[in-house]
DNA sequence: TATCCTCGAGTTCA
DNA sequence: CTCGAGGATA
């Protein structure tokens, strides 16, 4: 074929839109900083396509189009790497730090190889949470890429890696003859959480954590799949390196340009830096310090902004800097001495469900609660998880037996995040709702379109009947001090308090008769009940435990209707002019005070002389937050959340507990989470602590 | 009818 | 804190 003025025009065009491609990946990729929308991305990688389907003879296996090129395999080949992949000896605990530290200043100091202030140089990196592996270049090309495997040998996973944009599938710049690059392969929180939507949308595998679906992804013996999985690399080190003799090195030494042979085999963060010249996503956040002080502020830092990073690490790698210090400390077995992992607290873990039990709440529901073999995670030990309800743990598929992991994310609470199918053992027995209630024997039923189950037996059910005892008890009912759940065990067990009112015949001499209780004990919760005798009418409606009468509607409710009597009094219709009362809760509210046992209860309390305050009517005062609602977060240095709220609420103003666009402002204290960040997308005004009182007027 | 905003309920450990 | 679900609103 000649070449003819409209061939030429077309090869370069080709060329023009893969380096553009290619460009667009670097910028996106490894400088972060994306040039173009996707949608442009995308134009050019069809016309790039066009192109090269007319012109097949352009098609160059380098090309951004042929990142999915491969077929389906059925297995992986092995791959002996050249230079074998290390793994990392582990730090724990600060001690182990600072021994790490000492033994490589020591030997360094041996061998003459001390800095002016005896401080050792280290390079300081994430330690992500992903799979290790290695990536061969050959002239600039990409020629293979394998997981980690035994360190020796690991699995061909070239077609794979190819999909992966963040990948070069050339070096740009000055590269080497042979270089392999080491780095991780991981997925974004975001992107995993987002992976998994789509995941259950098309009734696909749901993974517990990124990583396994990182780990997943990678080892798709379909390319297409893994092409379509939002995977990320990061390097951090390197294998065999051949320089001489790189055809690129010689073409363009700019004047400005440092020599390569210079800065490039001097420390590790300045190979680091290389790598990311010829065009690689170098790990990010990397920063070089000095001795042990050094290492532990890093560790500080960067524990701190955990949760913050999009990714999952699991701790951070401490790497002595100079090149010739990490020859001369050299290796121990298969570990590097130069360099050492310095591990966060596990927020995840595997161990054992021994078992699933079900409890018995205050209206009945039954939740289901995972008991596990004991396990450290997150700074404390967790033996119990709430799986929430049955469809949660089919959901998460989940059996006795199984071995689980167990989470402790941003917040306390553990969590249960899904079995490890491939340990789970022959005999995993699913779990099953029981039929009757474990408590009262009464039958269990679940409502069509519920995703709860109930036990049936109400107040006949021991269990009930205690919780709606600590729940009238609670800090925003009644606020009892000093019944605690022991107490208010053996009150129920005994048949000595069978409703609320009993509460309030409750006599020291005797209280005296119950386990642990003394006098002293016995008189002050008989004057926390003298207190508790004039609550405030909302607070008293709110103990009653009524179905779907939480702290604001029962707040509401009785500023409507002022008493608790009228309450009992109103009808339906009377309820449904109540804001934010609807037929679901009117009816509720209704069929509670149609119970005769519930009318005498609330007369019992009456004659025990339980009589709620008055309800005050807006006292007149100043109303600067008058239809606002604000949001709370964060520890404030001053206030608590109840003082807060109160005051907002006596100046007019609602709280509520999640941040949207009728949000007029977020106060915000000490460690805000979840709640700071969506204030800010949405442009919500947010205060401190100081700027929430100026806006009371105090 | 669909969507957004709130509220209610339940939960763990030291 | 999170989820489910009730209520209001467009």
């Amino acid at each position: 074929m000649t070449a003819t003025d409209g061939e030429m025009s077309v090869a370069q065009r080709v060329e023009a839109l893969r380096s553009q491609i290619s460009d667009h990946n670097h910028r996106y990729y490894v400088l972060d900083q994306p040039t173009v929308s996707d949608a442009e991305y995308d134009r050019l990688m069809v016309e790039l396509q066009s192109l090269e389907e007319a012109h097949p003879d352009l098609i160059t296996p380098d090309s951004p189009t042929q990142r999915v090129g491969a077929q389906p395999v059925s297995g992986f080949d092995s791959v002996r790497h050249a230079v074998a992949m290390l793994s990392l000896s582990n730090a724990f605990e600060t001690e182990d730090v600072e021994a790490f530290n000492k033994r490589v200043a020591d030997t360094l100091r041996g061998a003459g190889l001390t800095n002016n202030d005896g401080l050792v140089e280290y390079e300081a990196e994430l330690k992500f949470d992903g799979l290790a592996v290695s990536l061969r270049y050959e002239q600039g090309k990409l020629v293979q890429a394998a997981t980690r495997g035994d360190g020796q040998t690991g699995e061909d996973i070239t077609s794979n890696i190819r999909t992966l944009r963040s990948v070069p599938l050339s070096l740009r710049g000055e590269y080497p003859v042979v270089l392999e690059v080491r780095g991780e392969v991981l997925m974004n929180r975001a992107d995993f959480e987002r992976l998994n939507e789509t995941q259950q949308r098309r009734g696909d595998k749901i993974f517990v954590n990124p990583r396994n679906a990182a780990a997943g992804s990678l080892r798709q013996l379909d390319p297409r799949i893994t092409a379509q999985r939002p995977l990320r690399f990061y390097a951090y080190g390197w294998g065999e390196l051949v320089l001489d003799d790189a055809p690129g090195a010689q073409q363009t030494l700019a004047d400005e340009a440092p020599d390569p042979a210079q800065t490039l085999r001097n420390t590790h963060s300045a190979m680091l830096d290389w790598l990311a010249t010829l065009g690689l996503p170098v790990s990010p956040s990397r920063e070089v310090v000095r001795g042990v002080d050094g290492l532990l502020q890093f560790y500080e830092d960067r524990g701190g902004q955990r949760q913050k990073l999009p990714f999952d690490i699991d701790g951070v790698v401490y790497k002595v800097n100079s090149l010739e210090a990490q020859r001369v400390l050299g290796f121990v077995a298969r570990a590097p001495r130069f360099a050492i992992a310095h591990k966060f607290p596990a927020q995840e873990e595997t161990t054992t469900l021994l078992d699933i039990e079900v409890q018995v709440g205050r209206t009945g529901a039954i939740t289901p609660v995972a008991r596990l073999k004991p396990v450290f995670v997150g700074g404390v030990t967790v033996t119990n998880a709430t799986l929430h309800n049955e469809d949660e743990i089919l959901r998460k598929d989940v059996r006795i037996g199984d071995t689980v992991i167990v989470r402790r994310a941003g917040d306390v609470i553990p969590e249960v995040v899904g079995p490890v199918i491939e340990l789970r053992p022959e005999n995993a027995r699913p779990f099953v709702m029981p039929q009757h209630c474990p408590v009262c024997d009464s039958a269990i039923e679940r409502l069509e379109d519920e995703a709860i189950a109930r036990c049936t037996g109400g107040l006949f059910c021991a269990a009930q009947r205690k919780q709606t005892i600590r729940h009238a008890a609670s800090r925003k009912a009644l606020d009892i001090e000093g019944l605690g759940e022991k107490l208010v065990d053996q009150l129920v067990e005994s048949d000595r308090v069978k409703s609320l009112a009993d509460l309030f015949t409750l006599k020291v001499e005797e209280l005296l008769l119950y386990d642990r209780m003394g006098r002293k004990s016995a008189e002050n919760l008989v004057a926390a009940l003298e207190r508790a005798s004039e609550p405030e009418l909302g607070r008293l409606l709110y103990a009653l435990g009524i179905r779907h009468v939480g702290e604001t509607t029962a707040r509401d409710l009785a500023l409507h209707f002022g008493s608790v009597d009228a309450v009992m009094a109103a009808d339906e219709e009377a309820l449904l002019r109540v804001r934010d009362v609807g037929p679901v809760v009117a009816g509720s509210i209704a069929r509670f005070f149609g119970e005769p046992h519930n009318r005498e209860v609330v007369h019992a309390l009456e004659s025990a002389g339980v009589r709620p305050r008055a309800v005050e009517v807006s006292d007149g005062g100043a109303q600067p937050l008058e239809g606002k609602t604000l949001v709370l977060t964060g520890t404030m240095p001053n206030w608590t959340r109840d003082e807060a709220t109160r005051r907002i609420l006596a100046a007019g103003g609602k709280v509520s507990g999640s941040v949207s666009k009728k949000t007029a402002y977020l106060v915000a204290g000490e460690d805000a989470g979840s709640k700071l960040t969506k204030a800010t997308e949405l442009g919500v005004i947010i205060l401190d602590e100081d700027g929430l009182k100026e806006l009371l007027g105090d």
